[in-house]
DNA sequence: AATGAATGAGCTTTCATTCAT
DNA sequence: GATGAATGAAAGCTCATTCAT
C-alpha cells in the first residue's frame, strides 16, 4: 500500500513517447535526435534504448497507439458492402478519426521522404491507402472515381494546414469541408450557395 | 565541326541541377548527400561547391527554374479582378502549371519538416500560399470559402500520388480532377453523374 | 586490489586536456586537428565530443584550469589600494604565476589571430589586460605610465622565448628580469651594474 | 605616348601584396583565404597564382619589402663595434624601424604557430633574433644581459598593443618607451621621476 | 595577363547505436 | 531501470593548388 496499485511500472516509456511525438511534430522525425528527446526528458540516451529498440521503434509505438481509431475504422469498412452510403459514412468517420490521429499523419505528411524506407512509414501510409482503396471499392466509372478522389483529398488534406484563411474554428472547418466532400461525392452541389459573389 | 559544337563554358551546372533534382525527388532532400550527387555525376564534391554555394543553393536554383511558371501565374492573377471567373481560370492554369512544376512541389511536399527552416522552403511554400490566397480573395462567405478550399486541395494534392487507382493517364486524371474542382467551386454538381452505382 | 585502484569514472577527460595542451603548444591551436588529438590518445574523434562540446571547449577547459592562479591574483589585486608597493607585489606575484600558467599564455601568444574571434581568446586576453590595468591604476603621470608599461612587458614577454641567449636557468632569468622590471618601476637603476663593459 | 612611360607593366602584383597585407593583419594569415584576397581585389584566385607561386610566396614578398629597413639596420650593426654606444644607437634605430615595419611584425606576432613551419616565418623571426643577438653581443655579465633583454622587450613589444591605456600619441609612446629602455640599458633611472605617486 | 573549371585532402561536427556496470 | 563511455560512419563545407585555354 501507499503506491498506486498496478501502475508503478515506471511511466517513462509513455513519457518518452509523448516527448518524442511533440518533437517529431515540431521539428520533424529526422531532425529530432535521440539526444534532444533524452535531454528534454532529463534522462540519458541509453535510457531510451532500454525502453525501445531503435529510434524507429519509438515512432512505431506512437503510430500503433494513435493509429488505432483509423485501424478500427478500416476493419469496420471492410465488413460493409461497398455502397455509396457506406462510403459516405466512411468519409464521416474518417474525418472524425483524423481529428484525433492528426499528429501522426502530420508526421507522415511532413517526413515522407524519410519514412518512405522505414517499416513504420509503410504502416502509416498503408492506412491512408486502405481508406482510399475502400472509398474507391467497386466497379466505379472514371468520373465517379475522380469525385471520390476529390472528396478524399478534401477531407484528408483539409485536416492539415489552415487552408484558406483562419475563418471559424478548426472543428467548424472540418465539418464544413466534410460537407463539401460529401456533396462532391454524390455529385450534388453543396447545399446553400450563391454562384458568383466573389 | 566534328567536336562538341558549342560546349566550352561547361554544362556542369545544369547537369548538377538535373542530377540533384532526380535524387531529391527519389531519395529526399536530406537523405541525398552531396557525395551521392557528385558520384552520380562523376565529379568531386568540391566541384559542386564551385558551382553552388551550399546544398540549399542547389535546391534554390532548381526552385527558381521550375517555379517560374507558377510565379508568372501568380503575377497574372494579382492583376485580375477577384471574380469567380478569374478564379476558375486561375485554377485551370494552376492545374496546368503544376503538371510541369510537379517535381519541386513533390520535394516540398515530402520534405516539409526539413525545408521548413530553409529559406528555399519558404520560397516554395509562399508560392502555394499565394495561389491559395488569390483563390480566397474577396469577401467570401464561410461556405464558399470551404468550397474554394476543397477545389484547391483537389487540384493541388491531386497532382501528386496516384490517388485512387491508376485509371486513365496522368493527363486524363488531371483534367478530370480539375473538372470536379471547378464544379465544386461553382457549387454545381460535376456534369453527368449517376448517383449510386458504387 | 591488483587492478587499477581508483579509476572507473574515466580519466579520459583529463587525458584529453593534457594531450590537447601539448599539441596546442607544439603545433598551434588551428593546426592541431581533433583527429590528431584523438589518434595520439588512442580514442575516436567522437569520444572527444562526448567529453567536450566543441574544439574550443577543450581549450576553454584548459584555460580555466591553468588560468586560475592568475584569476586569483587579479581578485587579490582588486582589493588592494593602488599604491606602488601593491604594484611591486603584483608584479612579483604575476611573474611567479606566469611560470606555472605559461603554456596557455604561450598558446594565446602564438595563436592570437585565431583566438581573436573565439570566446576563449577573449577570456585569455582579458586576464592579461586586467593585470595591465591594475598596474596602471591610479592617476599616474605619463612618464610613470611608460615605466610601468616597460616593467609589465619585461615580465610578461620575458616569460616566453629564450630572449637573449641561454644564460642561467629559466628560473634565474625569470628572477633577474623581475628585478630589472622592479627597478624600472621605481625609476631606480637595477642594483649593481657596471656601465659600459660591453 | 598616352601611357605612363615605363610603369605600364600592370600594378596587379603590388595590389595583391597590399590587399593581402591588409587581410593578413586584420584576419590573420591562416584565416585569410586566397578566395578572400581575390574577391576583395576583383580578380580570380588563378590570377594570384600568375603573380605568386604560393600563398606563402605572397607573404614572402611582403616580408622582403617591409623588412628591408630592419635588414639594413642589421647589416649596419654588424659592422659596428659591440660597444654600449652602438647598442644605444641600435635600439634607437630599431625603435624607429619598427614604426614603419610594424605590419609584418604584427603578422609574425599573431601567427607564430602558423608561420613557425614556413620558410617566411624563419626569415621573419631571424630578423628579430638578429637584433636581439646584436644587442647581446660581447662578453656581458648576467645582470647586464637581463637589462639588455628588458630593453629589447620593451622596445619590441611596446610597438604592438596599446599597452597601458591610450595616453599620448602612438609616436609619443614609442619615444617614451625608448627612453625607458635606454635608461634600463645603462642601468640608470629614467630621468625625472617621483617615486610613489601611484 | 588572367580565367573557368576542377581536384584531393582535410576539417569540425552530429548521429544512432552498443555495452559493461 | 538506467548510466557513462565510447564508436563507426557519415555529413556539409573550405582550402590551396593546378591547368588548359
Amino acid at each position: 500500500m501507499g503506491s498506486t496499485p498496478q501502475a508503478r511500472r515506471s511511466d517513462t516509456r509513455e513519457r518518452i513517447q509523448k516527448t518524442a511525438l511533440d518533437l517529431f511534430v515540431s521539428r520533424g522525425y529526422e531532425k529530432t535526435s535521440l539526444r534532444e528527446i533524452a535531454e528534454e526528458l532529463g534522462v540519458t540516451k541509453a535510457a531510451l534504448y532500454y525502453h525501445f529498440k531503435t529510434k524507429e521503434d519509438i515512432l512505431s509505438a506512437i503510430s500503433r497507439d494513435l493509429g488505432r481509431p483509423v485501424d478500427e475504422l478500416i476493419a469496420w469498412a471492410e465488413e460493409q458492402p461497398p455502397t455509396m452510403e457506406t462510403k459516405r459514412e466512411l468519409l464521416r468517420r474518417y474525418s472524425a478519426a483524423l481529428a484525433s490521429a492528426m499528429p501522426i499523419y502530420h508526421i507522415l505528411q511532413e517526413n515522407q521522404a524519410t519514412l518512405r524506407d522505414l517499416a513504420v512509414g509503410r504502416e502509416l501510409s498503408d492506412r491512408v491507402t486502405a481508406i482510399s482503396r475502400l472509398m474507391h471499392a467497386g466497379d466505379l466509372e472514371f468520373d465517379c472515381r475522380m469525385r471520390v478522389a476529390s472528396a478524399v483529398l478534401t477531407v484528408h488534406f483539409g485536416a492539415f494546414a489552415p487552408c484558406g484563411a483562419a475563418v471559424g474554428t478548426v472543428e467548424q472547418r472540418r465539418a464544413a469541408l466534410l460537407d463539401v466532400a460529401l456533396a462532391t461525392l454524390s455529385g450534388a452541389p453543396a447545399p446553400t450557395m450563391s454562384p458568383d459573389p466573389a
